[in-house]
RNA sequence: GGGGGUGUAGCUCAGUUGGUUAGAGCGAUCGCCUGUCACGCGAUAGGUCGAGGGUUCGAGUCCCUUCACUCCCGCCA
């Protein structure tokens, strides 16, 4: 016992009726009554309410003290009567009576309200974080994150991984995001980067011997924000171990993922073994690489029905002819929706930029027909071919999309998502999680029409390494995964590229030479040519893990001190300027565009 | 770099077609109230309507510029 508490705010029960205690925390809430003042009394773990009458010489100034000032209370616990119990806090059953009181911490008028349930301007949340933080809500998810992290960490090194700490000052690497770099004084004109991931330290660790890492890592990148993207930094549990297949990262992941999520959430998994979906068939059945499997529609090609004659839905038919594919979505049993749940669908399609969502519903009088803006296109042929191909059903509906590659995925993934939102098609009590597997190893870029990785270059390719095909790289698969949940990329990771000969012909279609490769990967390139077992790892999100179980949207509400979407931290005014003297000492001067 | 949204009291918001002195709830200050748990009641203070410019007899409201925050696109091996 100090001589702080006694006890802390959530420990009093009815057992401690009668006893002296000395309770420490903030004041939540005031009610006074005018000869009789109730205050609820707060720290970390709960509240206790606390009261004090006129006849006690404390009672004026108790009266006039202000919410969030934190104080130190000598009273009586009592246990309550029947009527005033209050079966919300769980020391509600007893109350203290103040005998006196000391303030430890003066407060001043608050900027923004502690114990409310309203919603605050970010900005003056993240000035005032430290109030922010004392809030309900936050503070759980905080506490949640604390939680999760080190039941990862018991979880991780049960499995027999050793954790390591790698280097927070390394250099620049070329491929990847955008670096946050840091000048050095000794090495003048030089830079460190902060590292966007553990990742070449981690492949060292495996060549040096050490079979299994993992870190709860901090990655830096210099990218634009996102509500689940931090402008700055980020953490992930990022993992590697050797001589391993990707089935045998695929075991730990998911072990380790039904643990977490079985521990730290009501909602249900909807596999325990996570399925496979290659990318190719994800991008066609749900337009993107991290579907939302809670999802049941799934995205169907039927471009060749626009080939037959007795389709006559030129606009549709024209496209076609030069290149364009036309796709669907089919809705179960929607033939009674209002014509305006149609319409809102197309006009929404055009607000994204596409050219807007073609549909019909099928039905049956005495032959099979469509109904709809564009049913009189289809003969009831061109109909039963698209029934068999797409498994639809008299009084299910099509939506239509016409378009390239590229931009056909974009709206047929987004109208999955907005129909899906619409029929309340998703099950929000479940997790449904599947790994994205079979990556390219190359693609080309749009605008520059060159080859360039598509995913890790540090990945090995699929199949005999003897036997690829370096002449037609765009259908080199690598072993390369993609770990999704509820349509949230949690990670990604790969089968490593541990045979340096194999790394000098894939980085030369990539446009790097083999002197590029031995300069800015001089590190790894070095190390596999000492004798490299194959490896493999992952590293998924711990903020979006913690964002899944706390059900939060937005990533500032599971990170403790966030930074704005300028990537400004308004509570330490950082970054900020330095002085001349610290300048000079790093050989830097400043040119600052107007 | 581009697009959308928001900006009115310490906080959350309302403010009609452009029309007299810009309102409410919470908070603050003062007063009343002995069983509340979002206690209740009464009063008072608190505003460069984000900033600048314009149109108008008259602008919180319309137009232009600009700033801040936020969401999205680009970007994120």
């Amino acid at each position: 016992m100090n001589k702080y508490r006694t006890h802390t705010c959530n420990e009093l029960r009815k057992d401690n009726n009668t006893e002296k205690v000395i309770l420490s925390g903030w004041v939540n809430k005031k009610r006074d009554h005018g000869n009789l003042l109730f205050i609820d009394l707060r720290d970390n773990y709960g509240i206790t309410q606390c009261l004090i009458d006129k006849e006690n010489s404390n009672f004026k100034k108790l009266e006039k003290i202000q919410l969030e000032t934190v104080i130190k209370i000598k009273g009586n616990v009592v246990q309550r009567s029947k009527e005033s119990i209050n079966n919300e806090i769980s020391t509600g059953e007893i109350e203290v009576i103040i005998e006196n009181f000391d303030i430890l911490g003066e407060c001043r008028e608050l900027p923004l309200p502690v114990f409310s349930d309203q919603e605050y301007s970010e900005e003056i949340r993240l000035k005032y974080r430290f109030l922010d933080l004392r809030r309900k809500k936050i503070h759980e998810n905080i506490i949640l994150r604390s939680n999760v992290i080190s039941f990862i960490r018991n979880e991780m090194i049960k499995y027999g991984f050793l954790e390591f700490q790698t280097p927070i000052l390394t250099s620049s690497s070329p491929e990847g995001a955008r670096d946050f770099l840091v000048p050095s004084r000794l090495n003048p004109g030089k830079f460190y980067a902060l590292p966007q991931a553990p990742q070449q330290f981690k492949q060292l660790v495996m060549v040096s011997g050490f079979d299994k890492y993992f870190q709860i890592a901090p990655c830096f990148r210099d990218e634009d924000a996102r509500a689940d993207r931090s402008p700055g930094e980020f953490y992930q549990l990022d993992l590697e171990m050797s001589f391993v297949e990707q089935e045998d990262v695929f075991k730990v992941i998911e072990r380790l993922f039904v643990n977490i999520f079985k521990k730290f959430s009501k909602k249900k998994l909807l596999f325990s073994k996570f399925p496979t979906i290659s990318y190719k068939e994800s991008m066609l059945k749900y337009g993107n690489d991290k579907p939302d499997l809670r999802n049941p529609l799934i995205i169907s090609d039927i471009t060749e029905i626009f080939f037959r004659d007795d389709v006559s839905f030129e606009i549709f038919k024209k496209l076609v002819k030069t290149g364009s594919m036309v796709r669907c979505i089919v809705t179960k049993d929607t033939k009674d929706k209002p014509r305006s749940f149609f319409d809102n669908i197309d006009r929404w399609a055009k607000e994204q930029g596409a050219s807007g969502l073609a549909y019909f519903t099928l039905e049956k009088n005495d032959e099979i027909s469509a109904k709809g803006p564009v049913g009189k296109f289809f003969t009831k042929e061109a109909l039963e071919l698209l029934m068999s191909k797409t498994g639809a059903k008299i009084g299910d509906s099509f939506f239509l999309a016409c378009g390239k590659k590229n931009d056909l995925e974009k709206i047929t993934s987004l109208a999955r998502d907005k129909i899906a939102k619409d029929l309340e098609l998703i099950d929000e009590s479940t997790f449904a999680f599947c790994w994205i597997v079979d990556y390219p190893m190359f693609e080309k870029d749009i605008q520059s029409n060159q080859i360039k990785f598509s995913h890790n270059p540090f990945s090995m390719p699929q199949g005999d390494v003897d036997k690829i095909n370096f002449d037609k790289p765009l259908e080199i698969l690598a072993y390369q995964y993609d770990l999704v949940c509820n349509g949230v990329e949690l990670s990604s990771g790969a089968i490593r590229n541990h045979i340096p000969d194999l790394m000098y012909k894939l980085f030369n279609i990539a446009g790097y030479s083999k002197s590029d490769v031995d300069q800015k990967f001089s590190g790894m390139i070095n190390a596999l040519s000492y004798g490299a077992p194959p490896h493999g790892g992952i590293a998924p999100g711990i903020d979006r893990i913690v964002m899944l179980l706390a059900n939060e949207k937005n990533i500032r509400e599971v990170t403790m001190f966030p930074m704005n979407q300028n990537a400004q931290d308004l509570m330490m005014n950082a970054p900020s300027n330095i002085s001349e003297s610290q300048l000079k000492e790093l050989n830097l001067s400043l040119k600052v565009k107007k």
